[in-house]
DNA sequence: TTAAGCGATAGTTTCC
DNA sequence: GGAAACTATCGCTTAA
Protein backbone atom coordinates (compact mmCIF):
# COMPACT_ATOMS: atom_id res chain seq x y z
CA UNK A 1 0.00 0.00 0.00
CA UNK A 2 1.23 3.47 -1.40
CA UNK A 3 0.24 6.91 -0.73
CA UNK A 4 0.41 6.86 3.13
CA UNK A 5 -1.54 4.11 4.03
CA UNK A 6 -4.84 5.16 2.25
CA UNK A 7 -6.46 2.63 -0.44
CA UNK A 8 -6.32 4.76 -2.96
CA UNK A 9 -8.54 2.13 -5.39
CA UNK A 10 -11.16 1.68 -2.75
CA UNK A 11 -11.61 5.45 -2.39
CA UNK A 12 -11.40 5.98 -5.71
CA UNK A 13 -14.65 3.51 -5.80
CA UNK A 14 -16.30 5.70 -3.17
CA UNK A 15 -15.55 8.77 -5.01
CA UNK A 16 -16.73 7.69 -8.47
CA UNK A 17 -19.87 5.90 -7.32
CA UNK A 18 -20.70 9.15 -5.43
CA UNK A 19 -20.23 11.34 -8.53
CA UNK A 20 -22.28 8.80 -10.75
CA UNK A 21 -25.23 9.33 -8.39
CA UNK A 22 -24.82 13.21 -8.35
CA UNK A 23 -25.01 13.22 -11.64
CA UNK A 24 -28.20 11.52 -11.93
CA UNK A 25 -29.52 13.45 -9.30
CA UNK A 26 -28.89 16.74 -11.38
CA UNK A 27 -30.84 15.32 -14.04
CA UNK A 28 -33.46 14.42 -12.35
CA UNK A 29 -33.18 17.77 -10.57
CA UNK A 30 -32.98 19.54 -14.28
CA UNK A 31 -36.41 17.44 -15.27
CA UNK A 32 -38.19 18.83 -12.56
CA UNK A 33 -37.77 22.45 -14.26
CA UNK A 34 -38.45 21.24 -16.85
CA UNK A 35 -41.80 20.33 -15.99
CA UNK A 36 -42.33 23.51 -14.00
CA UNK A 37 -41.55 25.56 -17.29
CA UNK A 38 -43.63 23.28 -19.10
CA UNK A 39 -46.78 24.08 -16.77
CA UNK A 40 -46.18 27.28 -16.47
CA UNK A 41 -46.44 27.83 -20.55
CA UNK A 42 -49.49 26.10 -20.02
CA UNK A 43 -50.73 29.09 -18.05
CA UNK A 44 -49.79 27.60 -14.21
CA UNK A 45 -48.39 29.77 -11.66
CA UNK A 46 -45.21 28.12 -10.98
CA UNK A 47 -44.73 29.47 -7.66
CA UNK A 48 -48.30 28.41 -6.81
CA UNK A 49 -47.51 24.87 -8.11
CA UNK A 50 -44.60 24.87 -5.67
CA UNK A 51 -46.73 25.67 -2.85
CA UNK A 52 -49.45 23.11 -3.73
CA UNK A 53 -46.72 20.42 -4.13
CA UNK A 54 -45.09 21.05 -0.74
CA UNK A 55 -48.26 21.44 1.17
CA UNK A 56 -49.26 17.87 -0.50
CA UNK A 57 -45.82 16.13 0.82
CA UNK A 58 -46.82 17.64 4.56
CA UNK A 59 -48.39 15.82 6.63
CA UNK A 60 -52.02 17.22 6.95
CA UNK A 61 -52.30 16.89 10.59
CA UNK A 62 -49.25 18.73 11.34
CA UNK A 63 -49.96 21.59 9.04
CA UNK A 64 -52.71 21.98 10.22
CA UNK A 65 -51.02 22.46 13.97
CA UNK A 66 -48.90 24.81 12.34
CA UNK A 67 -51.53 26.91 11.20
CA UNK A 68 -52.98 26.66 14.52
CA UNK A 69 -50.24 28.17 15.65
CA UNK A 70 -49.63 30.43 13.19
CA UNK A 71 -53.49 32.07 13.44
CA UNK A 72 -52.87 32.17 17.30
CA UNK A 73 -49.30 34.04 16.80
CA UNK A 74 -51.19 37.04 14.16
CA UNK A 75 -54.12 37.07 16.38
CA UNK A 76 -51.55 38.04 19.29
CA UNK A 77 -49.96 40.49 16.78
CA UNK A 78 -53.68 41.84 16.02
CA UNK A 79 -53.30 40.44 12.30
CA UNK A 80 -55.40 38.22 11.93
CA UNK A 81 -56.75 36.94 8.75
CA UNK A 82 -58.05 34.17 10.79
CA UNK A 83 -60.42 31.60 8.97
CA UNK A 84 -62.68 30.89 11.62
CA UNK A 85 -63.09 34.60 12.21
CA UNK A 86 -65.83 36.57 9.78
CA UNK A 87 -64.62 40.01 9.65
CA UNK A 88 -61.18 40.00 8.22
CA UNK A 89 -59.92 43.90 9.74
CA UNK A 90 -61.40 46.19 7.04
CA UNK A 91 -58.99 48.65 8.51
CA UNK A 92 -56.49 49.61 6.01
CA UNK A 93 -55.11 52.02 9.07
CA UNK A 94 -52.71 49.38 9.76
CA UNK A 95 -50.76 50.64 6.28
CA UNK A 96 -50.21 54.34 8.03
CA UNK B 1 -64.81 23.61 -17.16
CA UNK B 2 -65.40 23.71 -13.15
CA UNK B 3 -63.39 25.29 -10.57
CA UNK B 4 -62.44 28.87 -11.61
CA UNK B 5 -61.30 27.80 -14.88
CA UNK B 6 -58.61 25.46 -13.72
CA UNK B 7 -57.91 22.43 -15.73
CA UNK B 8 -57.93 19.98 -12.93
CA UNK B 9 -56.72 17.10 -15.25
CA UNK B 10 -53.84 19.13 -16.44
CA UNK B 11 -52.48 20.37 -13.28
CA UNK B 12 -53.38 17.11 -11.50
CA UNK B 13 -50.67 15.52 -14.44
CA UNK B 14 -47.97 18.41 -13.60
CA UNK B 15 -48.35 17.70 -10.07
CA UNK B 16 -48.01 13.76 -10.00
CA UNK B 17 -45.43 14.18 -12.85
CA UNK B 18 -43.35 16.51 -10.30
CA UNK B 19 -43.99 14.31 -7.26
CA UNK B 20 -42.50 11.61 -9.16
CA UNK B 21 -39.58 13.08 -10.32
CA UNK B 22 -38.90 13.95 -6.29
CA UNK B 23 -39.47 10.99 -5.15
CA UNK B 24 -36.60 9.88 -7.51
CA UNK B 25 -34.34 12.26 -6.42
CA UNK B 26 -35.16 11.44 -3.22
CA UNK B 27 -34.04 8.23 -3.74
CA UNK B 28 -31.05 8.63 -5.37
CA UNK B 29 -29.91 11.40 -2.33
CA UNK B 30 -30.16 8.46 0.27
CA UNK B 31 -28.29 6.48 -2.25
CA UNK B 32 -25.40 8.82 -1.66
CA UNK B 33 -25.82 8.63 1.79
CA UNK B 34 -25.12 4.95 1.77
CA UNK B 35 -22.34 5.51 0.08
CA UNK B 36 -20.88 7.63 2.62
CA UNK B 37 -22.26 5.34 5.34
CA UNK B 38 -20.31 2.19 3.53
CA UNK B 39 -17.19 4.75 2.97
CA UNK B 40 -17.01 5.62 6.61
CA UNK B 41 -17.67 1.80 7.96
CA UNK B 42 -13.97 1.38 5.91
CA UNK B 43 -12.73 3.54 6.99
CA UNK B 44 -12.87 6.75 5.58
CA UNK B 45 -13.65 10.29 6.81
CA UNK B 46 -16.84 10.85 5.12
CA UNK B 47 -16.47 14.53 5.62
CA UNK B 48 -13.03 14.71 3.81
CA UNK B 49 -14.52 12.68 1.30
CA UNK B 50 -17.01 15.14 0.71
CA UNK B 51 -14.03 17.74 0.48
CA UNK B 52 -12.85 15.84 -2.60
CA UNK B 53 -15.77 15.21 -4.28
CA UNK B 54 -16.40 19.02 -3.62
CA UNK B 55 -12.98 19.87 -5.19
CA UNK B 56 -13.03 17.49 -8.33
CA UNK B 57 -16.82 18.98 -9.17
CA UNK B 58 -15.21 22.83 -8.80
CA UNK B 59 -12.41 22.48 -10.36
CA UNK B 60 -13.40 21.49 -13.92
CA UNK B 61 -15.97 24.60 -13.63
CA UNK B 62 -12.76 26.84 -12.67
CA UNK B 63 -11.50 26.21 -15.95
CA UNK B 64 -13.68 28.42 -17.76
CA UNK B 65 -12.86 31.03 -20.69
CA UNK B 66 -12.96 33.63 -17.38
CA UNK B 67 -9.82 32.09 -15.64
CA UNK B 68 -7.81 34.29 -18.04
CA UNK B 69 -8.87 37.30 -16.71
CA UNK B 70 -9.84 35.94 -12.85
CA UNK B 71 -5.98 35.69 -12.83
CA UNK B 72 -5.30 38.99 -13.97
CA UNK B 73 -7.29 40.18 -10.93
CA UNK B 74 -5.71 37.71 -8.95
CA UNK B 75 -2.41 39.04 -9.77
CA UNK B 76 -3.07 42.86 -9.24
CA UNK B 77 -4.47 41.66 -5.81
CA UNK B 78 -1.31 40.03 -5.34
CA UNK B 79 -2.60 36.50 -4.74
CA UNK B 80 -1.86 33.89 -7.19
CA UNK B 81 -3.69 30.16 -6.98
CA UNK B 82 -2.59 29.17 -9.89
CA UNK B 83 -1.54 25.59 -9.74
CA UNK B 84 0.87 25.42 -12.76
CA UNK B 85 2.48 27.90 -11.16
CA UNK B 86 5.22 26.55 -8.80
CA UNK B 87 5.80 30.26 -7.20
CA UNK B 88 3.01 30.69 -4.43
CA UNK B 89 3.19 34.28 -2.87
CA UNK B 90 6.27 34.99 -0.81
CA UNK B 91 4.46 33.76 2.36
CA UNK B 92 6.07 30.44 2.84
CA UNK B 93 4.35 29.43 5.91
CA UNK B 94 1.95 27.43 4.14
CA UNK B 95 4.28 25.16 3.33
CA UNK B 96 4.94 24.19 7.08
CA UNK C 1 0.62 50.46 -14.97
CA UNK C 2 1.56 46.47 -14.13
CA UNK C 3 -0.13 43.43 -14.01
CA UNK C 4 -1.45 43.26 -17.12
CA UNK C 5 -3.18 46.84 -17.17
CA UNK C 6 -5.45 46.20 -14.41
CA UNK C 7 -5.58 49.11 -11.70
CA UNK C 8 -3.96 47.11 -8.71
CA UNK C 9 -4.91 49.56 -5.98
CA UNK C 10 -8.50 50.54 -7.60
CA UNK C 11 -9.09 47.00 -7.18
CA UNK C 12 -7.91 46.08 -4.16
CA UNK C 13 -10.27 49.33 -2.50
CA UNK C 14 -13.27 47.95 -4.36
CA UNK C 15 -12.94 44.59 -2.86
CA UNK C 16 -12.13 45.90 0.92
CA UNK C 17 -14.98 47.58 0.60
CA UNK C 18 -16.89 45.03 -0.47
CA UNK C 19 -15.25 42.83 2.13
CA UNK C 20 -15.99 45.09 5.21
CA UNK C 21 -20.01 45.67 4.44
CA UNK C 22 -19.95 41.74 3.99
CA UNK C 23 -18.30 41.15 7.41
CA UNK C 24 -21.13 43.85 8.77
CA UNK C 25 -23.64 42.01 7.12
CA UNK C 26 -22.76 38.61 8.76
CA UNK C 27 -22.55 40.12 12.11
CA UNK C 28 -26.02 41.75 11.76
CA UNK C 29 -27.38 38.28 10.13
CA UNK C 30 -25.83 36.89 13.49
CA UNK C 31 -27.75 39.07 15.88
CA UNK C 32 -30.98 37.87 13.98
CA UNK C 33 -30.16 34.22 14.79
CA UNK C 34 -29.65 35.88 18.14
CA UNK C 35 -33.15 37.28 18.31
CA UNK C 36 -34.92 33.87 17.25
CA UNK C 37 -32.87 31.90 19.73
CA UNK C 38 -33.99 34.21 22.24
CA UNK C 39 -37.47 34.33 21.58
CA UNK C 40 -37.42 30.53 21.24
CA UNK C 41 -35.91 30.51 24.80
CA UNK C 42 -39.04 31.96 25.63
CA UNK C 43 -41.21 30.13 24.62
CA UNK C 44 -42.23 30.95 20.92
CA UNK C 45 -41.53 28.63 17.75
CA UNK C 46 -38.82 30.03 15.92
CA UNK C 47 -40.07 28.43 12.73
CA UNK C 48 -43.35 29.92 13.24
CA UNK C 49 -42.29 33.09 14.02
CA UNK C 50 -40.23 33.38 10.84
CA UNK C 51 -43.29 32.68 9.29
CA UNK C 52 -44.98 35.89 10.57
CA UNK C 53 -42.21 38.21 9.46
CA UNK C 54 -42.43 36.60 5.82
CA UNK C 55 -45.90 37.30 6.15
CA UNK C 56 -45.32 40.69 7.48
CA UNK C 57 -43.07 41.88 5.34
CA UNK C 58 -45.22 41.00 1.92
CA UNK C 59 -48.00 42.90 0.21
CA UNK C 60 -51.55 42.41 1.89
CA UNK C 61 -52.87 42.30 -1.65
CA UNK C 62 -50.49 40.88 -3.34
CA UNK C 63 -50.59 38.19 -0.66
CA UNK C 64 -54.88 37.86 -0.49
CA UNK C 65 -54.01 37.12 -4.54
CA UNK C 66 -51.72 34.66 -4.00
CA UNK C 67 -53.91 32.55 -1.69
CA UNK C 68 -56.97 33.10 -3.58
CA UNK C 69 -54.85 31.27 -6.47
CA UNK C 70 -53.43 28.69 -4.35
CA UNK C 71 -57.28 27.64 -3.55
CA UNK C 72 -58.11 27.57 -7.12
CA UNK C 73 -55.49 24.98 -7.55
CA UNK C 74 -56.08 23.22 -4.26
CA UNK C 75 -60.04 23.01 -5.79
CA UNK C 76 -59.02 22.03 -8.97
CA UNK C 77 -56.79 19.39 -7.13
CA UNK C 78 -59.84 18.51 -4.77
CA UNK C 79 -57.76 19.14 -1.61
CA UNK C 80 -59.94 22.16 -0.21
CA UNK C 81 -59.54 23.71 3.02
CA UNK C 82 -61.39 26.24 1.41
CA UNK C 83 -63.17 29.14 3.17
CA UNK C 84 -65.50 30.19 1.38
CA UNK C 85 -66.54 27.31 -0.69
CA UNK C 86 -68.30 25.04 1.35
CA UNK C 87 -68.76 22.37 -1.12
CA UNK C 88 -66.16 22.05 -3.77
CA UNK C 89 -66.21 20.37 -7.12
CA UNK C 90 -67.87 17.13 -7.17
CA UNK C 91 -65.70 15.10 -8.48
CA UNK C 92 -64.32 11.86 -6.49
CA UNK C 93 -62.63 10.89 -8.80
CA UNK C 94 -59.47 12.24 -7.11
CA UNK C 95 -60.06 9.26 -4.58
CA UNK C 96 -59.07 6.58 -6.68
CA UNK D 1 -53.40 37.31 29.04
CA UNK D 2 -55.72 37.70 26.23
CA UNK D 3 -54.79 35.63 22.35
CA UNK D 4 -54.48 32.33 23.59
CA UNK D 5 -52.26 32.41 26.02
CA UNK D 6 -49.36 34.04 23.31
CA UNK D 7 -47.88 37.30 25.15
CA UNK D 8 -48.45 39.79 22.39
CA UNK D 9 -46.38 42.15 23.55
CA UNK D 10 -43.23 40.58 24.28
CA UNK D 11 -43.97 38.77 20.87
CA UNK D 12 -44.18 42.17 18.79
CA UNK D 13 -40.98 42.92 20.75
CA UNK D 14 -38.88 40.20 19.09
CA UNK D 15 -41.10 40.45 15.46
CA UNK D 16 -39.46 44.40 15.84
CA UNK D 17 -36.11 43.84 16.34
CA UNK D 18 -36.17 40.87 13.78
CA UNK D 19 -37.14 43.69 10.98
CA UNK D 20 -35.27 45.93 12.16
CA UNK D 21 -32.14 43.98 11.79
CA UNK D 22 -33.45 42.55 8.66
CA UNK D 23 -33.97 46.24 7.25
CA UNK D 24 -30.05 47.01 8.53
CA UNK D 25 -29.18 44.03 6.62
CA UNK D 26 -30.66 44.80 3.78
CA UNK D 27 -29.28 48.43 3.18
CA UNK D 28 -25.76 47.20 3.61
CA UNK D 29 -26.72 44.66 1.10
CA UNK D 30 -27.74 47.51 -1.15
CA UNK D 31 -24.22 49.18 -0.32
CA UNK D 32 -22.71 45.78 -1.30
CA UNK D 33 -24.67 46.08 -5.24
CA UNK D 34 -23.78 50.37 -5.30
CA UNK D 35 -20.22 49.44 -4.79
CA UNK D 36 -20.41 46.88 -7.41
CA UNK D 37 -21.91 48.74 -10.01
CA UNK D 38 -19.40 51.54 -9.22
CA UNK D 39 -16.51 49.01 -9.73
CA UNK D 40 -18.40 47.80 -13.22
CA UNK D 41 -18.70 51.90 -13.90
CA UNK D 42 -14.89 51.79 -13.63
CA UNK D 43 -14.23 49.15 -16.24
CA UNK D 44 -13.75 46.34 -13.64
CA UNK D 45 -15.87 43.10 -14.11
CA UNK D 46 -18.47 42.52 -11.64
CA UNK D 47 -18.60 38.80 -11.77
CA UNK D 48 -15.16 38.24 -12.08
CA UNK D 49 -15.01 40.48 -8.86
CA UNK D 50 -17.50 38.46 -7.01
CA UNK D 51 -15.41 35.58 -7.90
CA UNK D 52 -12.27 37.44 -6.64
CA UNK D 53 -14.52 38.38 -3.00
CA UNK D 54 -15.69 34.21 -2.82
CA UNK D 55 -12.38 33.13 -3.47
CA UNK D 56 -10.82 35.29 -0.50
CA UNK D 57 -13.47 34.52 1.93
CA UNK D 58 -13.54 30.42 1.30
CA UNK D 59 -9.50 30.49 1.13
CA UNK D 60 -8.73 31.19 4.57
CA UNK D 61 -11.24 28.32 5.36
CA UNK D 62 -9.32 25.71 3.30
CA UNK D 63 -6.35 26.01 5.26
CA UNK D 64 -7.94 23.99 8.03
CA UNK D 65 -6.18 21.69 10.16
CA UNK D 66 -7.81 19.13 7.62
CA UNK D 67 -6.09 19.81 4.85
CA UNK D 68 -2.82 17.41 5.34
CA UNK D 69 -6.01 14.43 5.43
CA UNK D 70 -7.06 16.03 2.15
CA UNK D 71 -3.81 16.07 0.53
CA UNK D 72 -3.39 12.47 1.59
CA UNK D 73 -7.17 11.37 -0.12
CA UNK D 74 -5.93 13.60 -3.19
CA UNK D 75 -2.51 11.65 -3.83
CA UNK D 76 -4.33 8.26 -3.48
CA UNK D 77 -6.32 9.58 -5.55
CA UNK D 78 -3.42 10.72 -8.13
CA UNK D 79 -4.43 14.22 -8.14
CA UNK D 80 -2.51 16.81 -6.80
CA UNK D 81 -3.79 20.38 -6.30
CA UNK D 82 -1.24 20.76 -4.48
CA UNK D 83 -0.22 24.62 -4.39
CA UNK D 84 2.87 24.31 -2.85
CA UNK D 85 3.87 21.72 -5.16
CA UNK D 86 5.58 22.82 -7.96
CA UNK D 87 5.36 19.21 -9.94
CA UNK D 88 1.73 18.61 -11.12
CA UNK D 89 1.58 14.67 -11.05
CA UNK D 90 2.79 13.54 -14.35
CA UNK D 91 0.22 11.03 -14.29
CA UNK D 92 -2.38 12.11 -16.91
CA UNK D 93 -4.90 9.62 -16.61
CA UNK D 94 -6.94 11.97 -14.39
CA UNK D 95 -8.12 12.93 -18.04
CA UNK D 96 -9.40 9.26 -19.01
C1' DT E 1 -39.71 44.75 -20.75
C1' DT E 2 -39.65 40.28 -19.81
C1' DA E 3 -37.71 35.83 -19.53
C1' DA E 4 -33.95 32.89 -18.11
C1' DG E 5 -29.81 31.72 -16.07
C1' DC E 6 -27.07 32.34 -12.17
C1' DG E 7 -25.60 33.51 -7.72
C1' DA E 8 -26.60 34.35 -3.09
C1' DT E 9 -29.39 33.56 1.02
C1' DA E 10 -32.45 31.40 3.91
C1' DG E 11 -34.39 27.29 5.77
C1' DT E 12 -34.55 22.56 6.72
C1' DT E 13 -32.54 18.40 7.95
C1' DT E 14 -29.01 15.42 9.48
C1' DC E 15 -25.09 14.16 11.99
C1' DC E 16 -22.30 14.48 15.99
C1' DG F 1 -28.40 20.90 21.34
C1' DG F 2 -25.19 22.77 18.16
C1' DA F 3 -22.79 22.61 13.81
C1' DA F 4 -22.57 21.43 9.06
C1' DA F 5 -24.55 20.17 4.62
C1' DC F 6 -27.81 20.19 1.46
C1' DT F 7 -32.05 21.96 -0.67
C1' DA F 8 -34.96 25.28 -2.22
C1' DT F 9 -36.36 29.87 -2.89
C1' DC F 10 -35.55 34.30 -4.13
C1' DG F 11 -33.53 38.35 -6.39
C1' DC F 12 -30.32 40.20 -9.45
C1' DT F 13 -28.06 40.50 -13.83
C1' DT F 14 -28.02 39.89 -18.51
C1' DA F 15 -29.60 38.96 -22.94
C1' DA F 16 -33.25 38.77 -26.29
Amino acid sequence: MVNGGIAGDQLRAFVERIERLEEEKKQIADDVKDVYAEAKANGFDAKILRQVVRLRKQDPAERTEQEAVLDLYLQALGMRFSVIDGEADSAPAAAA
